[in-house]
DNA sequence: TACTCTGTTGAATA
DNA sequence: TTATTCAACAGAGT
């Protein structure tokens, strides 16, 4: 599930235990999530250092500790970050718990497609240095972005619009309400669009992820009527604007909703 | 019960 | 170099 806008969110959800100190550890070591990651050394180092800050980009979150200490987070698909009582005990998927006194900071990850990093030095770890420019940043520019559809010309604007290395935090429900306003078909090859339609997507590119942010990324609350997002799960959701009933295809490997009134034709 | 689907991504293959 | 496919995994739905 988690796109830019919930991963903001989940991040505020360890916001309690910031200037706190971390007295205990419980992690399941062996579990993928922890690939690359040496947890003996977290289970070490963390006890005792106390929890600074955090900070969310595109799908990835970093929360800095005393001690120079850098934790990075990926939610995956079912991963969400909760706080929990001094008194919670683990389940089977709450594979990384931080105890402070009075609370729980808990990573819970069913499906196990989450990440988690860990570093520690004075300088920023190089998965979190490399990350690219913002989609809602001033280094976003149309530029940028029409020179890399360039590069990817025949992928489908679809499949392109999810590649992180240029669109951080856009996920799969975020691409079809961008190209639904954008009135772009998910499965034109990303070089075909002119000028005035890449600066269209473009725009909604940056108007569609600042949204997101400023309502899912605040509380969680749904998008208001008229987004594409209320009517994109399951079948049978229609178009907010002509009530025609949304068609469905797999494009980019991924489950794509669209209007064929909207988005018309393949060009 | 068996089979299909899923909001991710990165490794393997073409 | 870039595009496509599939597996990692667990649970919900049909």
């Amino acid at each position: 599930m988690p796109e830019l806008a919930e991963v903001e969110f989940y991040r505020k959800q360890w916001d309690d235990g910031l200037g706190r100190k971390i007295v205990a550890v419980h992690l399941h070591g062996g579990k993928r999530l922890f690939r690359g990651t040496d947890t003996r050394l977290m289970e070490e180092l963390l006890p005792g250092s106390t929890l600074l800050s955090s900070e969310a980009h595109g799908k990835q979150m970093v929360f800095r500790f005393s001690r120079a200490l850098w934790l990075g987070v990926h939610l995956g698909m079912t991963g969400r970050l909760h706080v929990e009582a001094a008194d919670f005990t683990p389940a089977k998927h709450d594979h990384l718990v931080l105890a402070q006194a009075g609370r729980k900071l808990v990573f819970h990850d069913p499906r196990v497609f989450g990440r988690v990093l860990f570093h520690q030095g004075k300088t920023e770890p190089a998965w979190w240095a490399k990350r690219p420019p913002a989609v809602t940043s001033q280094a976003f520019t149309f530029a940028v972005m029409h020179a890399f559809l360039q590069r990817r010309r025949k992928l489908p604007i679809k499949a392109a619009l999810l590649l992180q290395e240029r669109f951080p935090g856009i996920g799969n429900w975020m691409a079809d309400e961008i190209l639904w306003r954008a009135a772009i078909h998910p499965g034109t090859p990303a070089g075909s669009l002119d000028e005035s339609r890449a600066h269209e997507l473009w725009r909604q590119v940056r108007w569609v992820s600042q949204q997101a942010l400023a309502i899912i990324g605040k509380d969680f609350s749904d998008p208001p009527k008229g987004w594409l997002f209320n009517e994109r799960w399951g079948n049978g959701g229609v178009c907010p604007i002509h009530k025609r009933t949304l068609r469905r295809a797999t494009i980019g490997g991924r489950t794509t909703a669209w209007c064929a009134d909207c988005q018309g034709g393949k060009r």
